[in-house]
DNA sequence: TTAAATAGGACCAATCAAGTCCGATTTCCA
DNA sequence: TGGAAATCGGACTTGATTGGTCCTATTTAA
């Protein structure tokens, strides 16, 4: 049922990629038959997503290791493990990138290249683990259920 | 100091606008001189900055309150409160607009057209909150510091 | 051997933000 | 009283980023 509406304009800081949003519609759908092999054609006429989307986040979420997928004829993505035990994070860090305020990850990695140049860096540490930790408490599971339950028709009806 | 590198590419789930990193270097030059009124070209030329976008941000400043302006000849800038009253929030909110994760702002203002849409709201508030929370405890005087202290030559470096 | 599926990119169009600029208004000062 | 120096408000252009599609290679079952 696309969680937000991409007609809305109004920028707020945490700007989740629309792929994020289709990527919980369609783990819900998986999380139906759970440990069914589904394909992303199949997926895509359940879900009423454009085929080529479903594919690209399935994709995406292989790689991340959400899901597990299969190659070959017969073959078919299936959720690497039941959607409660997905956090959010990972779906949203699959998709948007780390979790972090600026650009700079924050404490230990030292991707920051001119670290001397960037004095905010550790600053902003409380901020970011603070928004980890809120995420990291919620599944793919809670959201799973509202985007499901009475949203199919809504899901139809905002997707156009 | 410009706070994060433009050049960076990998978009995190945060996204500030530039302008909010530049709200901060002109309200850290600001808070040197508290009481003073300053001119948005004096202060371009203080932060080196480019004048047009400094006073794009003193504009935006004194809409949101954290900045008074005064108009006319010898006119100018002053800060509406010393910098430690100033929350991070308040610069953020005027140049991102509301923090929260999705577009749907959540709790109480039925902004949300079309309700029924959105079975998200109300998901994400604790997320919000959190994030909320965080920010609010660090205010601007804090950054502040890091803004100018060892930063005035990296910053002419940054911001070429 | 063929068909059906994933895997991995390349590619194009549309949207959004950054930055600049202009006109209107206000106020001080000579 | 006129001119200069500011703020104020918005329009406009350019550049980057995202969303979405498509194409090719690879894998595997029938």
């Amino acid at each position: 049922m696309v969680l937000f509406k991409p007609e809305q304009k109004d920028t707020a800081v945490l700007r989740l990629s629309r792929l994020t949003d289709y990527a919980v519609v369609v783990l819900a759908r998986m999380g139906e038959e759970a440990t069914a092999l589904q394909s992303a054609p199949g997926l895509a006429t359940r879900t009423g997503l454009p085929e080529p989307t479903v594919a690209k986040v399935l994709k995406t979420l292989a790689q991340a290791g959400v899901v597990e997928g299969l190659r070959g004829a017969r073959g078919g993505y299936r959720l690497a493990k039941p959607l409660p035990d997905i956090p959010l994070t990972e779906v949203i860090v699959a998709f948007d990138g780390p979790i972090a305020l600026t650009a700079c990850v924050d404490g230990g990695s030292g991707l920051c290249e001119s670290e001397h140049l960037c004095p905010v860096r550790g600053r902003w540490d409380p901020v970011n683990t603070a928004i980890r930790d809120a995420l990291e408490k919620i599944s793919v599971a809670e959201l799973a259920g509202h985007a499901l339950a009475p949203a199919e028709a809504d899901f139809r009806l905002a997707a156009e």
